[in-house]
DNA sequence: CGAATCTCAGCGCAACTGAGATCG
DNA sequence: CCGATCTCAGTTACGCTGAGATTC
C-alpha cells in the first residue's frame, strides 16, 4: 500500500480498503477493483485528450490500429467484435461513425453475402499513424509514470484476466 | 508476454502489439493500454453482472460502500465528487438514483447552507452489506484469477496511475 | 429449416455545458 | 461583490438488449 506513516494517510482507496476491511473479508480484491476502476479512468481521461484533436476517442483508435494492422482485404465485423471485446452492435455504431468520416470503408465479401468486410482508407492509414506518434511521444499519457519495467509487470498481470481463447 | 511458442499465438492484444513493434516504438506502453482497456472491461462486467441483482451497477456500489464507510453525518458532494473523481453534475445524478431507491438520504449542512449532506440509510446499509458479501465471496468477479500475491501487486502498480493528492 | 451475420431502434448510464439559486 | 456549492435542463457519446432482415 502507500505510505501510511503517522496519519499521513492521503489516498483515498487505500483509505477507503482500510474501511472494508474492519467489516468484509476479501480487502485485496476491493482495493484492486478500486484502483483498477480509478486506474483505468486516469489513463483513458488522459489519452483520449491527446487524441480528441485529432477527432479520436480511444474506441476508434483501436479499431483504427487493428485495421492498420490487417494485410487481408478488411476484417468482418465478427472479427472486430472478438478482437475489441464488446458486442456486434457496437461494432456497427463504431464503424459507421469512422466510415462517415472516411477513415474505414466497407466492402462486401467475396464468397459469404452475410459479412462485410471492413478496411481503412489511406487516409485513415494517415490518422493511425499520427495518432500513433502522439501516443507514443507522450509516453501514452498517464501511463508515462511508468518506467518499462512498471508497464511489462502492469501488461503482464492484466493479461491474466482476458480470456485468451480468441485467436 | 504471453505464450508465443512455434506459432501458437492466440493472444489479440500480444499479437497487436507485434505488429504495432514493427512500426512503432513504445510498445509497452500500447500493449499495457490495451490490456488495461481490456482488462477493465472484462472485470467491470463480471462485477456489474454481480450486483445488477441488486439493482446496483460498479458506481452505485462505490458510492454506497463510501458512505457506509462514512462515521459522519454524511458526505458533501464535492467530496463524493473527489472520492469517486468523476464530475460534480455525475454525482448529482448518481446520488438522486440511491435516494429514489431509498438507499441515501439527503440533509442539509448545520452550518455551511450551500452544501448537502449525502447520508446512508438503514436500507442503503443492509443492502451495502449484502453486495460486499456476494463480491466478497466470488472473489470479485474476474479478479477470482489472482491469488493474493497477484492482487497486491496490481493493486501496487495501478496505485501509481492516481494523483493521491486528494486527502 | 436452423444458424450466422449484420443493422437498427430504443434504452440506460454518464460526461459535459450553461444557467440559475443559494449562501459564505 | 466575488466565489463556492449544488441543481437542473439539454446535448452528446456509447454500450447493451432485442427485433428483424439477409444469407449460408
Amino acid at each position: 500500500m502507500a505510505e501510511d506513516v503517522a496519519g499521513a494517510r492521503r489516498d483515498p482507496v487505500d483509505e477507503a480498503a482500510r474501511r472494508w476491511a474492519e467489516r468484509h473479508p476479501g480487502v485485496e480484491g476491493f482495493r484492486t477493483l478500486t484502483a483498477l476502476t480509478r486506474g483505468y479512468a486516469v489513463m483513458a481521461r488522459g489519452v483520449e485528450a491527446l487524441l480528441r484533436p485529432l477527432g479520436l476517442n480511444l474506441s476508434r483508435f483501436e479499431l483504427l490500429m487493428m485495421l492498420s494492422f490487417t494485410r487481408a482485404a478488411g476484417l468482418p465485423m465478427t472479427r472486430i467484435r472478438d478482437l475489441l471485446m464488446v458486442h456486434g452492435s457496437s461494432v456497427t455504431y463504431l464503424v459507421g461513425r469512422l466510415s462517415e468520416a472516411g477513415l474505414v470503408d466497407r466492402t462486401a465479401h467475396p464468397a459469404d453475402g452475410r459479412v462485410s468486410l471492413v478496411a481503412i482508407t489511406p487516409a485513415g492509414r494517415r490518422l493511425a499513424d499520427r495518432a500513433a506518434r502522439i501516443l507514443a511521444e507522450s509516453g501514452f499519457g498517464a501511463l508515462a509514470v511508468f518506467e518499462e519495467d512498471g508497464l511489462v509487470a502492469l501488461g503482464d498481470l492484466l493479461e491474466r484476466l482476458r480470456p485468451d481463447a480468441l485467436g
